[in-house]
RNA sequence: GCGCCCGUAGCCGAGUGGAUAAGGCGUCAGCCUCCGAAGCUGAAGAUCGCUGGUUCGAUUCCAGCCGGGCGCGCCA
C-alpha cells in the first residue's frame, strides 16, 4: 500500500515538473509514513518539506502543485495539506479490501517478504558450556536468538541457526574432574572438593551414573585415566540434557558446531601462524598477542599464553573466521550483555580477515531478574542452586516463557515473575492474543455449525464491501501492515516488534468482538465478517509463530 | 578512571528526525438472558534525567553533566 502511494507521489511530482509548476524533477529521500493520529490520514509524505531546498520554494507551494498534479484514483479519498506542508493521504474503503484476499490466499506465508535477498545469514546462540544445566538468562537468549532467525527466514533472508559448543579441553577436564572427585567422596574417601570445580548437585547425579554404567572398577583407575572418563561422560550428557530443554522449548538448530573440532583440524594453529604473518600477532613477556588495538580495541589480547596453553579468544578468532568460509554474508552472535566487552575482539578478528566489521553483528541479551511473587528468587552460584530453564518450563509453559521473554527490547533488563507468567488473566499478554485465536475459532466453528459456511478456512473474502464499520476497516489496515512490521524486526533484529505488533492486534480485535456480532441475521454481511476474523485468526497465527508461541483452537 | 548500554506517568514500558508521546499494571466508574468476560468501555495520571548544539522541526542525532547496569585477566 505505500509503495502504491509512492507511486503516486513520483507520477505527481514529475507531472508537475512536466507542466512547469515545479523548477526541478530531482525527487529527494522522501518518507511515506502512517501518521500517528487518524485525522492526519492513512498515509503522509514529507515530500514538500524535504523538497524545500531543491525546489528553492515554500514546503506549502510545494505541496500545493504537487497535490494539484495527482491523478484521480479509485484508491485516494482525499488529499490533504496540513502543518508545515505534510501531505496527507486518505484512501477509500475499497483501497483495504483486496488485503482479505491476499492473505486468504497467501496463508501461512502471508507477512513473509523477500526483503533480505535470500542473503546467507548465520545466527548463533545460547552457546552455553556443556558444563551445567541452562537457566533463565539462556532461555531470553534462546527465545530471542531462535525468534531473530525466524524472522529473519520470513523476512526473505537464508538463515542458519548454529550453537557453538565450548567443549574445549580445558573446561571439560574441571567437569571431569568435578564429577572425579564427586565419585570419590560418594566411596566415602575424604578428599576435598576443589574450588574451581563444578558445585552443582547436578554433578552428583552424573557421578552416580557413571557409577552405574561403568562398574565400581572406576574408582580403581588411574585419577588421569579416570578423569578422562568422567569428562567425556559428562560432557556428553550435559549436551543431551540442554539438547532436550531447547527442544521443549521448541528450538532446534541446524548446526551444533564443536569448539574442540577447530583445534583437531589445526585450524587454531594455522589462523594464529596466518596472523603471525602479517604481523597482527606478535611476541611478548613469553606470550603471543594479537594487535586487536590498531582495531579499535582498548588495548592488544593475548592469544597464546606464556605456558604455551592458547586462550578462549584464539579459537574464537578461528570460528569467525571459519564461520565467513563457509558463505556467510552476515554472521550474528547473541551474547549476554555482560560478555559486551567481547565485541570489539571478535570485530578485529572479522577485520583482519579481510571482512567487513558490519558483516558481523551481536545482540547483547540483558539479565533476566528471577522473581515470584515480586520478590527475588534466590540463586545461589556458590552453591550451584539456581533455577533451571527446566524448572521454568514446567513450572509456566514454553508459550507463556517465550513470549515474556520476547515482550520487550532485549536492551533492557527483563523481570520475569514466575507468579505472573502462570496467571491465566490480562496480566499475562500471552493469553491475551492466544485468546484471540482461539476465540476466532470458536465463531468460525459456530458459523459452521448453523450452515453459514461449509468450511472454516475461506479461501476468498466473500461481499468484502459490506464490511463498512470504522472498526473493520482499522483491522484491515492493522493486518496490511504486517509484512512491513516483520521486516522492520528484521532490520532492526528486534523480536518485540512483532510482540507489539500482535497486542494491537489483538486489542483492535477484541474492541471490534465487543461492540459487533461477526454472525448476524445478514447472511452477506456476516460472510464479509467472518473473511475478516478469519484473516485475523491466520495473522495471529503467522504472528505468534514467528516468536515461537502455538496458536490454540481451544483454550 | 576508561569503555559499552540504559534513563519516557506511582510501577513496567512502545516509539524508522516530523503534526495532539502507544499499551499494560495499579487507582476510580461501568459492561455478560446475546458468536468464549483469559474480553470490553470510560476517567484521572508525563516539564520524555538536566544543559547546550545541529535542524524548517529533536523523546529520537551530537557534546557535556547527573543517576543506574555491565565490562575493563596470560579466566571462560
Amino acid at each position: 500500500m505505500k509503495n502504491t502511494i509512492r507511486e503516486i507521489v513520483f507520477n505527481a511530482a514529475k507531472s508537475a515538473f512536466d507542466k512547469g509548476l515545479l523548477p526541478s524533477d530531482e525527487i529527494p529521500q522522501m518518507e511515506i509514513e502512517t501518521p500517528k493520529h487518524k485525522a492526519h490520514g492513512d498515509f503522509s509524505t514529507n515530500f514538500a518539506m524535504v523538497s524545500a531546498a531543491i525546489q528553492k520554494m515554500a514546503p506549502k507551494k510545494i505541496a500545493e502543485h504537487l497535490v494539484s498534479s495527482i491523478e484521480a484514483s479509485e484508491l485516494v479519498e482525499k488529499v490533504e495539506i496540513a502543518g508545515p506542508g505534510f501531505i496527507n493521504f486518505f484512501l477509500t474503503n475499497d483501497a483495504w479490501y483486496p488485503v482479505i484476499d491476499d492473505i486468504l490466499s497467501k496463508d501461512v506465508a502471508y507477512g513473509s517478504s523477500n526483503f533480505g535477498n535470500k542473503k546467507k545469514v548465520q545466527v548463533q546462540f545460547v552457546s552455553a558450556n556443556p558444563t551445567g544445566p541452562l537457566h533463565v538468562g539462556h532461555g531470553r537468549g534462546a527465545a530471542v536468538g531462535d525468534s531473530v532467525g525466524n524472522i529473519l527466514s520470513f523476512a526473505g533472508f537464508d538463515v542458519q541457526k548454529e550453537y557453538y559448543i565450548n567443549d574445549s579441553g580445558r573446561q571439560i577436564r574441571t567437569l571431569g574432574t568435578s564429577v572425579w572427585v564427586r565419585l570419590q567422596q560418594q566411596d566415602g574417601r575424604d578428599i576435598l572438593f576443589p574450588d574451581d570445580c563444578y558445585k552443582g548437585n547436578y554433578i552428583k547425579d552424573i557421578a552416580k551414573a557413571i557409577l552405574e554404567k561403568e562398574g565400581p572398577d572406576l574408582l580403581q583407575k588411574e585419577e588421569k585415566h579416570g578423569i578422562e572418563i568422567c569428562a567425556r561422560f559428562a560432557a556428553a550428557k550435559i549436551l543431551e540434557e540442554i539438547k532436550q530443554d531447547l527442544n521443549s522449548f521448541g528450538i532446534e538448530f541446524d548446526q551444533w558446531f564443536s569448539e574442540q573440532s577447530l583445534y583437531d583440524s589445526g585450524r587454531v594453529d594455522k589462523v594464529i601462524a596466518d596472523l603471525k604473518s602479517k604481523d597482527l600477532v606478535f611476541e611478548k613477556d613469553g606470550a603471543q598477542w594479537f594487535r586487536t588495538e590498531i582495531f579499535g580495541d582498548e588495548k592488544d589480547r593475548v592469544v597464546v599464553r606464556n605456558n604455551g596453553l592458547t586462550t578462549y579468544f584464539a579459537s574464537d578468532i578461528a570460528y569467525h573466521i571459519e564461520k565467513f568460509e563457509r558463505g556467510f554474508d552476515t554472521v550474528i552472535d547473541v551474547w549476554g550483555a555482560d560478555h559486551h566487552g567481547y565485541i570489539k575482539r571478535i570485530e578485529a578478528s572479522v577485520e583482519a580477515s579481510g571482512k567487513q566489521k558490519e558483516q558481523f553483528q551481536v545482540i547483547l541479551v540483558r539479565l533476566v531478574n528471577l522473581l515470584r511473587g515480586g520478590k527475588p528468587v534466590q540463586m545461589s552460584t556458590r552453591a550451584g542452586e539456581f533455577v533451571t530453564l527446566k524448572n521454568i518450563l514446567n513450572e509456566v509453559g514454553k508459550d507463556a516463557a517465550r513470549f515474556l521473554f520476547l515482550s520487550r527490547s532485549y536492551d533492557s533488563g527483563l523481570d520475569f515473575d514466575l507468579e505472573l507468567a502462570k496467571q491465566k488473566n490480562s496480566d499475562n499478554p500471552v493469553y491475551y492474543v492466544q485468546y484471540v485465536h482461539a476465540r476466532i475459532t470458536g465463531i468460525l466453528l459456530k458459523a459452521q455449525e448453523r450452515e453459514i459456511i461449509s468450511h472454516i478456512d475461506l479461501k476468498q473474502g466473500e461481499y468484502l464491501e459490506l464490511l463498512q464499520e470504522p472498526e473493520e476497516i482499522n483491522l484491515i489496515k492493522i493486518l496490511s501492515s504486517f509484512t512491513e512490521n516483520v521486516e522492520k524486526s528484521a532490520k532492526t533484529l528486534h523480536p518485540h516488534v512483532i510482540f507489539t505488533y500482535l497486542m494491537t492486534l489483538a486489542s483492535a480485535f477484541h474492541g471490534y468482538y465487543n461492540k459487533h456480532k461477526v454472525i448476524t441475521h445478514d447472511s452477506n454481511l456476516t460472510q464479509a465478517r467472518l473473511s475478516l476474523v478469519l484473516c485475523v485468526k491466520k495473522v495471529i497465527r503467522n504472528g505468534l509463530s514467528l516468536l515461537g508461541v502455538s496458536a490454540p483452537e481451544r483454550m
